[in-house]
DNA sequence: TATTATTGTATATTTTTTATACAATAATTT
DNA sequence: AAATTATTGTATAAAAAATATACAATAATA
């Protein structure tokens, strides 16, 4: 595999991805840690291609780390202080790491290239969580899902860019139809308000937001799942395409 | 001046500018025709130094050609395609013009930083159009307001992107209360109804958009406006800072 | 067959939005 | 100086939407 600053990527310019997954009632963020000493979490993240669209780009960031194609994906903003450079994070892995990292010609390549001022388009997915199988890149040491709310201290502005992409997901949340994207094919009323209160952050009365839903006519309805449960069973829905 | 390639800029980046005004009850863009043959149209446009932020130069472009500082400002959206090229409007340029540009080295190497693949990240201003006296540049034969329904054909997608940041003006103008910014400094209820009118192309009804915007608690009443028409006069309103 | 837990549906209440009526005012006309 | 006119400011009525509450339906268990 080539360094990044040998390819044919376009510089000075990343993508960042915020991949949320909802499970157990709680929103989560997918984040790899990285494979050094010194306990660095980052955001999936990449660059783009000469011969690629920034789109294309964050979906192939997107396959690389959850295994999974036709994400739901929105960019949400971008990121371009002149001060926003890895030159920080990139010192204290090298000051952690200073024995396994030999500095030669072309170490010092890589350095220049990584240490630049980059602007970084922000890129937020919704993935089905059962569906992913987290990948480890080879500079990975893990790949974990984390609740949004007990996120573990991330390198740069990635605590900023999650904050924004959640800000963003929130508010687009009646604008957009596209929650459903957290839930696996078929789902109970009950699971899509679980959902919308874990991004929202605040609870619904329940038949109301029953009412609200199925206003929306994206919805439709399947047999009913009998779960051996000592209640009546509840409708499955599916998202009409 | 020196020539954009020699300058510091981040390469393959650009910052594409809309700049909206209001004037006789119709929202204007501010847009520059280059100041070659061929009748060419296009955004205010720039690139980023290397130690700006791209608000920064979002900034700096606008006020190179509005001649105003502290201008209301929003990043809206980044287009990205590999196909997003200057090359076929170059083509077409240097077709139209080849009696004036003689093509040396210098000039070859210009023509190759311009015709690669950009990255676009667009903004749109909001400005007072009274306060603006438009500045042409070296490349510009005229800059003009022109009305949002009646734009002139552009270069590149600089059409999609007008479509794009008035679309996003549009959403954002109950969530973001910014549409003051296309009025001078006081100004009449009904001046203020019909910006919004302007912007999203519909009527209100008088009495209640007056309650709907009052009860914002953003605007602070004044004198009345004394015209000398045979009615009577209306208040002044000041966006509170 | 009664009980229990949970879902689905109907309806009442409250709030917000939209529509309408009318009073107040400043300059003009009579 | 009083009536007229055009326009603004305020109050209130009607309609629609959002929210709260009640209760019927159902599937498994006791």
């Amino acid at each position: 595999m080539k360094n990044p600053s040998q390819q044919n990527y376009i510089s000075q310019v990343s993508i960042d991805c915020v991949i949320f997954g909802y499970y157990e009632r709680q929103l989560k963020v997918l984040i790899p840690k990285i494979n050094f000493k010194g306990d660095f979490w980052a955001l999936p993240s990449g660059f783009v291609y000469q011969d690629e669209d920034i789109d294309q780009a964050a979906e192939r960031i997107l396959r690389d780390r959850t295994g999974i194609q036709d994400i739901y994906l929105e960019q949400f903003r971008v990121f371009g202080k002149a001060s926003r450079t890895n030159k920080p994070f990139l010192d204290e892995l090298i000051a952690f790491n200073f024995d396994k990292l030999n500095v030669k010609n072309e170490a010092q390549q890589e350095y220049d290239w990584f240490t630049k001022r980059f602007i970084s388009i922000g890129y937020y997915a919704l993935v089905d969580i059962n569906k992913v199988v987290p990948q480890k890149t080879d500079l990975d040491e893990s790949i974990e899902w984390y609740s949004i709310h007990e996120l573990p201290r991330m390198i740069m502005d990635h605590s900023d860019i999650v904050n924004e992409a959640l800000k963003t997901l929130q508010s687009h949340l009646d604008e957009k139809i596209n929650a459903f994207n957290l839930l696996p094919e078929t789902f109970t009323m009950k699971e899509v308000q679980e959902v919308y209160e874990a991004i929202c952050e605040k609870t619904f009365v329940r038949t109301n937001f029953q009412k609200m839903i199925l206003e929306l006519n994206v919805l439709e309805r399947l047999e009913k799942k009998f779960t051996g449960a000592a209640n009546k069973a509840p409708y499955l829905y599916r998202f009409k395409k």
